[in-house]
DNA sequence: TATGTACTTTAGTAATTGCTTAAATAAACA
DNA sequence: TGTTTATTTAAGCAATTACTAAAGTACATA
């Protein structure tokens, strides 16, 4: 795979060799952003992780009114972030009410802080 | 769009009108979030955006070989990373260095934190 | 136990993604 | 000017995504 044609003539090969380090010793936490940061990059699923974050705890029926969405469709966005444990679930007689997992509550959290105080508009 | 035929019984209107505004509210920060968390919630493009925030620059081939990917491959990462405004270009003679734009080393740099002293690894 | 309520799941589909391979561009140099 | 070096771009394709529509599950209550 690995395509070596192109190693250019002045690359710095001390520099190459650390970086390949650093990327092989942190192949764990690059899984471990990386499973909350694809999801996290749809921009419904960000609203939902965002509104959860904020409200504690939230049902499909209430998300997919707040979004103007179909049930089935914010449901199914809710599996996938269930299934890689960014929310976990709550039975109330027939309701089932999502919230964040405390492991990934403080991943988001600079985020929703940054939108929370509403400073990225300001700094565009 | 809105299938109001789910709004059940006990659901907090007040609640749900609050969050409706909130998201109004916020349109412009959760688009600004998500023109970042897209293209940084694909593992390449996270390794990619973490390396040249590491090693404040670095050209298509050094990154193609840390990453044992072809060339092209990387080279339609970094476009996509570079219409976006995430990362911006300089040019020394042959050699195209790509850096992070100070507007998105801003709202990466608490992720990369917590991956440089990785500290994600140990909370799992 | 039948009916309604809250929700999930399945099947299907159009659009998008991430790659490969090959061709194109652009600067440096013999 | 032609060749090498560094890189981008275009075409094509398999895999994935995000939805819709319809069917299925689970609890509550009359």
């Amino acid at each position: 795979m690995n395509n070596n044609s192109c190693i250019r003539q002045q690359a710095d090969v001390k520099q190459i060799n650390r970086c390949k380090g650093r990327v092989s010793e942190l192949n764990g936490s690059f899984d471990y952003l990386s499973n909350g940061l694809e999801l996290a990059g749809n921009k419904v699923r960000l609203k939902i992780l965002f509104l959860i974050y904020e409200e504690k705890r939230l049902c499909v029926c209430d998300i997919s009114d707040i979004l103007g969405m179909t049930i089935s469709a914010v449901s199914q966005h809710l599996r996938k972030l269930k299934d890689r444990k960014l929310i976990e679930t709550e039975r109330e007689a027939q309701t089932i009410f999502y919230s964040l997992t405390n492991e990934y509550e403080i991943m988001l959290k600079p985020f929703f802080k940054i939108l929370d105080e509403n400073k990225i508009l300001e700094t565009i």
